[in-house]
RNA sequence: GGCGCCGUAGCCAAGUGGUAAGGCAGAGGACUGCAAAUCCUUUAUGCGGCGGUUCGAAUCCGCCCGGCGCCUCCA
């Protein structure tokens, strides 16, 4: 077995991923905060994190999979706002959008079931918990009580504030370690006069007035962003993480501040290995929130765009470099679904089921063993694609399988989709639809002009394939009869 | 100011010291009533520029040019 290895952003180094326990990942990948639908550079990441867990089950690992919610608790910034900005569920409430919803706990609720939607559409492995902020209160308040307790924390008349100056390693993970930097770093709109120093940072925030408050030590409030994902993986993962990841932008302050948070409770090691995902891009353009240009997963979906096609676009540029999304490669991913969609086909055709097991021969193991050591290495998404374009060639080559070729294919769908995860989901396209063109169904079209065929009226034949084409629907005859599929643009 | 990333064919992109993976698009061919799909063949004397180290550099070093990200809104 090959020895996986992924960037450590503390370290500045491609190192071998370590587990405590042998064999078995603690794994944490902070989530998105539930305030808008997720859109596909937050997937970029959830997918990264996804290949961590895929690879590592590949290699036998156990993996306990923690990927939070924030539902509370995540400041925006805002040139009107006082200290510390507005909550962003609470912004969210207040825009046009929130006009859908009841309150605050039904906003919070929709998007987080839209993001597990979007979550399973493309193909993502399920976490082995996903904890909300919100269903963990005890937890931070015992934290922040904890940080108290040993002078980490202290109280103000606005809240509980972590104490930057009695953690030494403070700015070890992002190199923000020198005061000025610091102090440059902070903006004079969250300046809060009762705090210590301007780059303490909250734990808790007192307000009665918040849409979400709970009752604590220091009164009615709300906790702060960092403090959540300190307390849900301590719960769950124990003192100590073998591997945390998250968007690049996440690097400082927010791990930053968890590394501290955590490291001052326990008295441990926080985590040992840091990933983060490089943002994507959009046809060359930084995309964000605030800057309106992104897409959702299920922008993209509506429009017919492929989940797999979409997925597979999205990893094909390794995580730790910059990506660049744009509409042309979703369109040349797609190409690569359906050549495994056709390989899957033909291993029907040879007669084996979608349960059958299947042994590889050489060259095939071969092809998979490569794909996983590409995999090992840091993620190596590009080379790992094209192992598995290999290995699907090695069963197009032929337009019949035999037995022992089909069952060798069906092993390497198998393996590739467990470990890449974009073989599998062809089964939403069953959900879509059956178009309807001049009146008619598509599969009465289809049934008109094999007639046509039949009697070897290709004019006609030709006139309807020309008549479905130009409402968007591509015909093609195969050895089963004919297929069609929305063409996409 | 601090921290970091990238520049490889028309496009996406691997390769980090031994003589340029893969995909898309393009070209030719097989197959097909015609298409589509699929298969086969083909497409960079060169890796932003200039120096240097080396028997040998896309790969290491220096400088320059260009693009990008983070630094309390973002995954």
């Amino acid at each position: 077995m090959p020895t996986f290895r992924l960037y450590d952003t503390q370290s500045r180094s491609v190192k071998p991923v370590e587990t405590q326990e042998p064999g078995h990942l603690k794994f944490y990948c902070c989530g998105p905060t539930v305030y808008s639908y997720a859109h596909i550079g937050n997937f970029r990441t959830f997918i990264a994190s996804d290949l961590v867990v895929r690879t590592a089950t590949a290699l036998g690992w156990r993996v306990t999979y923690v990927s939070n919610i924030t539902d509370v608790g995540h400041m925006t910034q805002d040139d009107v706002a006082d200290a510390g900005g507005e909550d962003k569920m609470e912004k969210a409430l207040k825009s046009k959008e929130g006009d859908a919803f009841a309150n605050i706990w039904d906003l919070a609720r929709h998007y987080a079931d839209a993001f597990e939607d979007d979550w399973n559409r493309l193909n993502l492995q399920q976490p082995t918990v996903r904890p909300r902020a919100t269903e963990h209160m005890r937890e931070q308040i015992v934290a922040i009580q904890g940080l108290i307790e040993e002078g980490h924390a202290y109280e103000t008349p606005t809240g509980v504030y972590f104490r930057v100056s009695s953690f030494d390693e403070y700015g070890k993970l992002s190199g923000n370690r020198d005061q000025d930097s610091l102090m440059r770093a902070v903006r004079a709109v969250v300046q809060d006069d009762n705090k210590e120093h301007p780059a303490d940072f909250a734990l808790w925030k007192k307000d009665d007035k918040h849409l979400m408050q709970w009752f604590s030590p220091w009164g009615w409030g709300f906790p702060g962003w960092h403090i959540e994902c300190s307390a849900m993986s301590r719960t769950y993962l124990g003192d100590t993480l073998d591997l945390h990841a998250g968007g690049e932008d996440l690097v400082f302050p927010h791990h930053e501040c968890e590394i501290a948070q955590s490291e001052c409770l326990t008295h441990s090691p926080f985590c040992g290995h840091w990933m983060h995902v490089r943002f994507l891009q959009v046809d060359g353009e930084k995309m964000a929130k605030s800057a309106g240009n992104f897409y959702t997963v299920r922008d993209l979906l509506e429009k017919g765009h492929d989940p797999m096609a979409l997925r597979l676009s999205l990893m094909s540029t390794p995580y730790g470099k910059p990506a660049n999304f744009t509409m042309q490669s979703l369109k040349d991913a797609m190409s690569t679904i359906e050549r495994f969609r056709e390989v899957e086909k033909r291993v029907r055709a040879a007669g084996i089921s979608e349960s059958a097991d299947g042994e590889p021969d050489t060259e095939t193991q071969r092809v998979y063993d490569e794909m996983l050591e590409a995999m090992c290495d840091d993620l190596n998404t590009s080379v790992a694609i094209a192992k598995a374009i290999e290995g699907a060639r090695l069963f197009l080559r032929d337009s019949d399988l035999t037995t022992s070729q089909a069952q060798s294919a069906q092993w390497f769908l198998r393996k590739t989709d467990a470990l890449l995860g974009v073989v599998g989901g062809t089964a939403t396209e069953s959900l879509v639809e059956e178009p309807v063109v001049e009146g008619r169904p598509i599969s009465a079209l289809i049934q008109e002009r094999a007639e046509a065929k039949a009697s070897r009226d290709f004019a006609q034949a030709d006139a309807i394939r020309q008549m479905v084409d130009s409402a968007g629907i591509e015909l093609r005859d195969g050895p089963n009869g004919t297929e069609w599929r929305r063409k996409v643009t």
